[in-house]
DNA sequence: GATGAAACGGATGGATCATCCGTTTGCCAA
DNA sequence: TTGGCAAACGGATGATCCATCCGTTTCATC
């Protein structure tokens, strides 16, 4: 998988200057340390600690909410390789399973990856490029464990983002005192959902 | 269930003089219409819809979220209103079956409820007086399917609040066209957490 | 109706937001 | 190289939002 984060946002547009993709990077990179910590995101103080205009915060990412999605470029990538690697496993439901176990975690360890999944509209268009790839390797690891009859009827691949961002969301209210206490409730909810979904 | 939310937030504090009263409650309506048009809650604006001074506001409530809550606490006498009918219920199971259906329909029809039961910290005395309640009714109905053995081992009550936030969060990401549709969906990812911590 | 306490209102200083425009930097063609 | 120009930069600034403070009004009590 190419890495095409350092552009602008996607393939098509003009390759930025090389000051712009410096920026562009310190930017991220400050970014990142602010989601990881739980801070509210205010992109006149990313622009001070990124030692940059605001102006230059604003012509990148409009919106925090932007800024949030080039965060978790790095956490959707990961992702896709996660979906890479399951396609490849003979097993439809423990590629299926392991998946998910991944998609759950990777959410419960990157709060900007874990909004983005959660919020279906990409601003960015490197991140609709990134959703789509990942979704369309999800749809073939799901159509393998329905066409082996391992899905209860009535459930559809529409189902499973929610019902994953639901299981995230159930770990993160989850009175934890750590992150592997929280990893542990993530993967407690996502077996009761898996046993939920699955034909008997 | 005495109905004492005319009054400041709970039992012990000297009773409201009328023209506090009166305030509050306009207050409470401004931010049941904004939390229903999902508007996000300003203070300022609040004051000036509800024909209040701004300092009106802020001494009955010192942030958007202790409105919130305020305004929860209709959703939330009603759904413990429910509990108490539901431990009335014979059969363990359709009791805290039908129980469980309420939450998660309460907490798609009300946005204020489903942000206090997602947040454990009240911040007002009123509120966490009725979150008390309303978990002790939970706890009878939990301990019931409990030894009635219909629940899997490794379920715990702890875990119920937070699964059925995230099945209520689930539903919301479900692309619904309207109202029903997605209770429908709340429904639906309600029967596969019912499914999922069932004995079989 | 006099008195004190409780509540009120909105002016205001402080914080945050996001745009605009004069300046600088990088790129490319000559 | 260098000259020209488009791209990108930065930060001053007006607009918006927040929340406190204090002089005034209203209510309860006697």
């Amino acid at each position: 998988m190419e890495l095409l984060s350092v552009y602008a946002g996607g393939v098509t547009d003009s390759p930025l200057r090389k000051d712009a993709v410096r920026n562009r990077q310190r930017i991220i990179e400050i970014g990142r340390q602010l989601v990881a910590d739980g801070t509210p995101i205010q992109l006149n103080e990313v622009a001070r600690a990124a030692g940059v205009g605001v102006a230059t915060v604003y012509r990148h990412f409009p919106t925090p909410q932007a800024l949030i999605e080039a965060v978790s470029v790095a956490g959707l990538e990961t992702l896709i390789q996660a979906a890479e690697r399951a396609v490849q496993q003979d097993d439809p439901w423990t590629a299926f399973r392991d998946f998910l176990v991944r998609f759950v975690d990777a959410q419960l360890l990157d709060a900007a990856l874990s909004s983005v999944l959660s919020t279906p509209t990409a601003t960015l268009p490197g991140t609709a490029h990134l959703l789509d790839e990942l979704s369309s390797l999800f749809d073939k690891l799901f159509v393998r464990v329905r066409a082996a009859g391992l899905l209860a009827p009535g459930i559809t691949l529409a189902d499973m983002t929610p019902l994953m961002c639901g299981v995230a969301f159930s770990a993160r209210m989850h009175p934890a005192t750590d992150t592997q206490q929280q990893a542990a409730a993530g993967r407690h909810y996502l077996d009761v959902v898996l046993n939920g979904i699955r034909t008997r």
